[in-house]
DNA sequence: ACGCTCTTGTGAACAAATGCACAAAGTCGC
DNA sequence: GCGACTTTGTGCATTTGTTCACAAGAGCGT
């Protein structure tokens, strides 16, 4: 027991941060009634080398047929225990605006290991509106909803300037994983998980690499005609 | 000439992809008129260690004063030239259920490099529908708005199922990078960059570092008892 | 001018992640 | 059974990223 929490333990953050991807993969093998794929496809699917692939699954354990393959059930089992999804995790959702519904509507939640328990917003407007079976609740209401020790997830999804407010709300009432949507960086105590997604980071990386391409055919130009 | 822009090129991708942090950061400082900034301070605001800060800022070359800090005005706009951010890029929407909605009228874009130059979706009783002074088009205009040859960026906000179709007809149309939000991998020819933001991934990392949390009390609790 | 204090920029050690290449281990046809 | 073939799992080399620790500068008071 000890030995397979250990197993558990030691697997790296860029495997991690792959293995949701797998998961996709393997969802979308077991609609079309794949049965066993092996490396080679699930890394093509995934839009990984395999052998990457094969060196993140060898962190979970040996749950492939030399040969053969990976059994498509089999695997997707093993990834969502090793990400702790055998059981749905609490997401509790802060922000109504128009990022706060899109999100609380987003099908993926119920699909796989998650369920939005509650839907907060501090403007009293927006409390009692009803969206998809869940009713908006003022933010006064989170220390009722969440359970301090039991784990739960958090979602920010407000403007930036309550983004700061709404993180020390959610960790006072005892959240210990957040998921922040707002457009700036926010700092929560050491023991917090914190994870951010940002439009305009993405942006911004990809500006750079266009700006890379750009720079690099001019200086081809200029080879050519040097 | 060359050397500047070669020193461009070799920024370390992790590098590239903290920038839009410091940028941030320094944007706040900005509106706090604040004028110099010390590698700790930045560092801090941006959730980086100061050592990291340094060593990614001298990517960019030197633009410290030692004894001193960054000046923060000098700073912002060399990491925005880092970035290619000194002229706007045109970005496509497709898509524009609740997800494309949030982020038409997502303020960010227009502060800083990009501008949103079309809506697109391929429901007939959404095109015509106007959202922040742009009217939604139908997909068949894709090829009218984006001059091959000449950088854009596409947003992809639609369901899983139509994300790899929108993202052929953006390749197709000659845009060169994708930044996808549906919650399915979609595969894009060699020399189109692509990057994928996706709430269920990032729930899934959270929940298993919680999960490694209850592993590791439980696994103190047993030690305590043994 | 000089020494004191502060903070940058960076070389060198260390750690993490990736890619390669192949032995180990399985299936299948005969 | 057995040899041919397939595909996994992994040791090793390489690349990429992080941390440390400190010399090299810059400002300041005297």
């Amino acid at each position: 027991m000890s030995v397979d929490q250990a197993a558990k333990r030691d697997i790296p953050d860029a495997t991690v941060a792959r293995l949701p991807g797998y998961l996709r993969a393997l969802g979308q093998l077991t609609v079309q009634d794949v049965l066993s794929v092996s490396s080679e496809e699930l890394a093509h699917s995934a839009g990984v080398s395999s052998a990457k692939l094969r060196k993140d699954l060898s962190h979970l354990g040996s749950y492939g047929v030399r040969g053969v393959g990976y059994d498509v059930a089999h695997l997707t089992y093993q990834i969502s225990r090793a990400l702790g999804l055998t059981h749905d995790w609490p997401v509790v959702i802060v922000g109504m605006g128009n990022l706060g519904r899109a999100l609380a509507s987003y099908g993926g939640f119920a699909t796989k290991g998650f369920k939005v328990v509650a839907l907060l917003d501090r403007d009293p407007q927006l409390v009692g509106e009803r969206l998809d079976e869940l009713t908006v609740q003022p933010m006064g209401e989170l220390v009722s909803l969440v359970t301090p020790g039991e784990a739960c997830i958090g979602v920010i999804a407000t403007p930036a300037a309550s983004a700061q407010d709404v993180a020390d709300l959610l960790v006072a009432a005892g959240v210990s994983s957040i998921l922040n949507f707002a457009a700036t960086a926010i700092q929560v105590p050491e023991g917090v998980h914190m994870r951010k997604v940002d439009l305009s980071t993405e942006l911004q990386i990809l500006a750079f690499h266009e700006q890379q391409r750009s720079a690099s055919v001019a200086d081809e130009l200029l080879e050519g005609a040097g």
